[in-house]
DNA sequence: AACACATGTTAAGTTTTCTAACATTAAAAA
DNA sequence: TTTTTAATGTTAGAAAACTTAACATGTGTT
């Protein structure tokens, strides 16, 4: 367990990462806007990232694809996050919001799978 | 075994490639230049390193450690690769040639290592 | 029709990398 | 000891890659 993959260093510039998902840098960029990833910066400010931060990406293009916005894709992240402890009080998010969430969910369930792309949201396509 | 990593693929800028084996962009370069790594290239003839070069990197700096030059390392490679069928005559490579190899390597056996430098050549070191 | 979301496109500026040339240092050869 | 040579340092100028910011576009929603 000691010995695992250190998948959370940052060794990937935006070029790769774009070969390696398939998106644009226009993309990536936007999604890193809505805090879906936080990837790591170089002195001079360039985006450096990580496997985590591919695998996060490849993430993002199966719930995209399943009809989730930013703000759902978000919310996952953050319950997904949150250590099991202090999972109890839900902050201060309504069930209004929620069953937002759901219903916007399901208006879009079911969408066909377009242009041979990719089930497995995880770099094991090319590592291990 | 077909699952196995893609070392070979082109992910790393030479800026991560220097943090993680502590060489300088000069050194890299040279060693390139006496191919003893070949670097695939972007389209803006950029070096992308693969995980295999970075190991390779890490792997002269111990042959250099132990004061082997660039010739010395290059022939191991060279023999390294050699198919074990076609390992049979030794194209023209004399008698003399081995022998001082040979030579020098033996007069700087038993360097001392300096500076906690690691022995493992190898991304073990930071992956699995 | 008006709006919002995700993404495309472009411009201008900065960082990173490149090659090439010359400098330095230490060890080997003369 | 002087001269070479091998490995590395340093610098300059050019090109590639990346950055932010602004505005454009397409598509589905209200």
């Amino acid at each position: 367990m000691t010995n695992r993959v250190r998948r959370t260093m940052p060794l990937l510039p935006i070029s790769i990462v774009m070969q390696l998902t398939e998106l644009t840098a226009r993309q990536i960029r936007y999604y890193e806007e809505h805090d879906l990833i936080s990837p790591a910066r170089t002195e001079g400010n360039k985006r450096m990232f990580s496997l985590n931060d591919v695998d996060t990406l490849l993430e993002i293009k199966d719930y995209l694809d399943q009809g989730l916005n930013m703000a759902g894709i978000k919310k996952i992240y953050d319950l997904r996050e949150t250590p099991e402890n202090e999972k109890a009080e839900p902050k201060s998010l309504s069930d209004a919001e929620l069953r937002k969430l759901l219903h916007e969910e399901l208006k879009h369930q079911a969408r066909p799978l377009e242009k041979g792309g990719f089930r497995q949201s995880d770099l094991s396509r090319f590592f291990n």
